[in-house]
DNA sequence: AAATTTACAGAAAACGTTTACTGCGAGAGG
DNA sequence: CCTCTCGCAGTAAACGTTTTCTGTAAATTT
């Protein structure tokens, strides 16, 4: 069942086939008419190989994440794959898990399939691969870490703006003695979410010296709240770079019966979907995943249509916001928090 | 930069390095260590949509879960994309979203790639998907509801196990209330399950009649607790058809001021990752997601280097097992939790 | 009415592999 | 010493499209 049958049939030539099934305009209707209904009777699928190596365009994308199954992710899977099937393209996705061996491999699989263009949404930096993709000239899309280079779009996120909301919201409700619980060191995205904290609390006169370190995973979150509650300051709120570090906190909170919101005050940081079904649903920095999908999809469409390649990189930036849920409140009084605490 | 270059430089034909790089034990090693060396020269990469148009293989699997943002499915993502990586096959992710257009829009990207299989983990079965990829002689693997032909697999879970168990643990805590939230009701696997329940309980004198319907989401978790608890006979644990929908029972009771586990014993179905990060922790029945997509992946790699196809499907079963956390306990006196109530 | 442009369809050459054959030299068997 | 096999490597024909030309008839201009 071939592009070459359909002709017969249809008393075309194969070219006028392809045309029209490509909708390009300097076809006959009548013609193509005739075409499509010989390749609806014998159900004619196209060959994308053939098409690929034809065309030299293989209309695949690839998209890698961290992990698929951190939380953070499916979201953005989804966007992004949705918007595939609309534009007919096919994604290509793989998830690192933080291993750069395994990176390699995902960038020569992508490679060997010619893809018209790559999402990195790992929030690191990878240098290696993007020297072996941009060396191909596949067009390229990072969050925050986009070198500047022609054909690399970078989204540039605002986290300033939501972490200061927060910060102010927390303080609004009276909490000075509010924490932060930080990413691990070696992303860069998060290192950004801690200093807008910083900055933050010191725009409002606080001095941001209730820091613990977590690894954005909810372990990390119930320890580093563990090390928060036995310094001799104790917070009265804590605001932390991810989500799943706020349900470490909530878990390890209920454990040593602290009360949420009651007796603390708590934010995360990235409005996941499972922040609305957490008990309280959790106040939270929304950073849209579906929005980061959409941009970094426009991104890649525009750059592998562009015949002429930028200068530089292109610039989007996308803004952080607050969203109010249930998991602060007023700060409870110093001499009440200090009792529960000795 | 194509393997005409390579195999100039170094003076072989294009068939000695293409048996080269499929290692071929043909070629003389001698031959082969210099084709290598030539490929590693020029940085080659072999073009996959040549590759398969040659072959007739794409290495490429489809694979078609309901929706990505659903916590079950990441895991079954990721252990299947680590099997292709492994395997040297590409995966092709679709969710159908429970939308017939989108699924039939999946089957006709599936086909014009033409994938080397297809695991539909839906659940549900969807007929005209299947003629057409059966028709083509795709080899497809289901979970429960793959029909009898040559080239298919499917994948019996045994639902009764683990539901047994999880009764059975109740009964020993002393419940005898025990309800059942079930799933959609037109997902077969959410019948099985609601199916397993009632013989679970006659089995050992119970009734079943303390049924409620959920659809699998945290809301409908929520909803179908509120509407347990208008109930005459309120029970005193229930059992669900996930994981979603425990998590809203979990969020309802606590907007009630039920205490789990001490006034409401809670279980589970699917165990995904999160059970584990709730308060308190959630006894869940497990069905191993990593399990299932291994299995899927080793019927869909069988199946497509079969030369001969089977008679009719090949049979695979998974069991399911219970798993113990902290969200049952004994059950409360009957009086106690009369009181509560009212 | 002739000249020029336009609109469209077909012929055939890519695209980059794989693979069925063919061919050749060397070792084995008679 | 001659024939047979066998082990390998090369030739060239697929694989199924897209796309650049080329050609022709119709439409438009002069």
């Amino acid at each position: 069942m071939d592009i070459r049958q359909v002709a017969t049939r249809a008393r075309v030539s194969t070219a006028t086939v392809s045309r029209t099934i490509n909708h390009i305009p300097t076809v006959d209707p009548q013609l193509a008419k005739r075409v499509w209904r010989v390749v609806e009777e014998l159900g004619y699928y196209p060959n994308s190989a053939a098409r690929s190596l034809g065309s030299g365009r293989s209309r695949v994308f690839g998209l890698i994440v961290s992990e698929i199954t951190n939380p953070f992710f499916p979201e953005i899977v989804q966007t992004f794959e949705n918007l595939a099937v609309q534009h007919r393209y096919e994604i290509l996705l793989t998830s690192t898990i933080y291993d750069s061996k395994r990176m390699e491999l995902s960038v020569r699989r992508m490679i060997e399939r010619r893809v018209d263009g790559v999402a990195i949404l790992t929030f690191g930096m990878e240098d290696s691969l993007i020297e072996h993709l941009h060396f191909r000239k596949v067009p390229l899309v990072f969050v925050d870490v986009g070198p500047d280079l022609p054909r690399v779009s970078n989204i540039s996120i605002n986290y300033k703006n939501g972490i200061r909301q927060a910060v102010q919201h927390l303080a609004a409700l009276r909490h000075t003695r509010i924490a932060f619980i930080t990413g691990p060191p070696h992303l860069k995205s998060a290192i950004a979410r801690r200093d807008a904290f910083q900055e933050s609390m010191k725009e409002i006169g606080l001095e941001p010296t209730l820091i613990s370190v977590g690894d954005h995973t909810v372990e990390g979150g119930m320890k580093a709240f563990g090390d928060l509650w036995q310094k001799r300051i104790v917070p009265t709120a804590v605001l932390c770079s991810n989500d799943m570090t706020a349900i470490g906190v909530m878990r390890e909170a209920y454990q040593r019966g602290v009360a949420i919101p009651r007796e603390l005050s708590l934010i995360g940081f990235d409005d996941i979907r499972l922040a609305q079904f957490v008990t309280p649903p959790l106040t939270t920095v929304q950073m849209s995943q579906q929005e980061l999908a959409r941009i970094a999809f426009q991104a890649l469409v525009k750059d592998s249509e562009r015949s002429v390649p930028t200068q530089g990189r292109t610039e989007y930036v996308m803004n952080t916001t607050l969203v109010l849920r249930n998991s602060t409140a007023l700060a409870p009084k110093y001499s009440a928090s200090r009792s529960k605490r000795r």
